[in-house]
DNA sequence: GTCTATATCTCGATAGAC
DNA sequence: GTCTATCGAGATATAGAC
């Protein structure tokens, strides 16, 4: 828009383009390196441009880092925000989890690892933030929270803390991504296909959670109440 | 030792505890910044002398890295050298297997946070001497999974990649502590009572594994007990 | 908007007194 | 062995031409 004539001779250029591309480059840059290892003139080669055009664009190194941060949540609250709901039965749901957790991961590497640099740098942007969106009662850990205790009290799993499954879905679901390295040395799948592996681990993992929650008594129907200790 | 009568006057003092301290500043720094992010002056106010000894005692940074990298990877071995093979039954070898992994982790988390940041930085190092321990056919891992495929072979649990479970297991003992902050946003007992919940989670992922490992026909005989956990 | 050149500062490393 | 003082490389940040 604002097509006019335009008669000015300076090249407007692809402002929007270059932006996006130092933040690109400086996410990757950032979650390898963490905000002090990282250097500018990484990122400004990664991007493809001077490293006078990072400061035009974004005052200081610091400054450039929170937006590549902010820009990283915005992408998790956006991407795990409309996942849950959907599903019926809790069978539908552990499926959308790992699913989900899987492929986003796998589609933002970068993503995931900056946030465990944040952890390692001591995590208190991240703990601070997450504890404000963790009070809305939609926030998908609530709602996985929630809708395991209903399944448990309809009969349909077994009694177990949410909280540690949840933990336990989360880190299967990441860290073999973080130290993918070391699971080639110790997996030889995983090294020769890694997309195999990664499909077998999806199953792996349905598997391994779906079965631990299976009722204790197989032909008990119609009895809500729990049998085995709620482990809490 | 040399008692003697020492009459310089120089004080020899306590270099090896210097050098020591120095170490242990060094691992804690690496670990949170990593190799470039971390400041010797850092390292140098941790332990608490001056810079120019860090230099004395190691020539360069990347020197003192090397020291601290090595010296990890040799608690690493020693620590996970000695613990899988003296366990009876699969059961049991489980319980060594979460118990180690969550103690050693829990008492070092500095090391942990090192073998992490030494994956963003691409983990080839890692890479590489794990291909090398990992052939050998008593390194841990191996262990494991042989014992986990006897054991299915002799009916005690269900036949389920061993590969896939060691990977689960290993990243649902190591990963929560890595993002504990975020934890402790999700779990309310994180954050209240860390010890209680590391406790319990020893308990839910002893739990998690074994039930999925329970045989498909609950009802085979001629197999000693094994299917309750005996929550230790 | 994008580049080159340069200023400013931080950090790793060394010299030398004690 | 441990410190203070300092050098020099390399990093962030700015100035100014195009």
């Amino acid at each position: 828009m604002s097509a006019a004539i335009s008669t000015d001779l300076k090249t407007p250029a692809n402002a929007l383009d270059t932006e996006q591309q130092i933040l690109e480059a400086a996410l990757i840059v950032f979650s390898r390196k963490g905000r002090d290892g990282a250097r500018m003139q990484e990122i400004a080669d990664l991007a493809g441009i001077n490293k006078a055009l990072l400061h035009y664009y974004f005052r200081s190194k610091n400054g450039l880092y929170e937006r590549v941060f902010a820009h990283v949540l915005e992408k998790l609250v956006e991407s795990f925000g409309t996942r849950l709901s959907d599903a019926q039965d809790f069978s539908g749901l552990l499926h959308a989890v790992i699913d989900g957790y899987i492929d986003f991961v796998a589609g933002n590497l970068a993503v995931m690892r900056l946030m465990v640099t944040e952890h390692l740098a001591g995590g208190e942007r991240i703990a601070e933030r997450l504890w404000m969106m963790m009070q809305s009662a939609d926030s998908p850990p609530r709602i996985f929270v929630e809708r395991m205790s209903q399944a448990a009290a309809r009969g349909e799993i077994r009694h177990v803390d949410p909280h540690q499954t949840l933990i336990t879905i989360i880190s299967s679901c990441v860290f073999f991504f973080l130290i993918f390295p070391t699971v080639e040395a110790i997996v030889p799948l995983a090294k020769a296909d890694r997309l195999a592996f990664i499909r077998q681990r999806k199953k792996h993992l349905y598997d391994l959670v779906s079965r631990s929650l299976l009722p204790d008594t197989p032909d008990s129907r119609t009895n809500p109440e729990r049998e085995t200790p709620t482990d809490r």
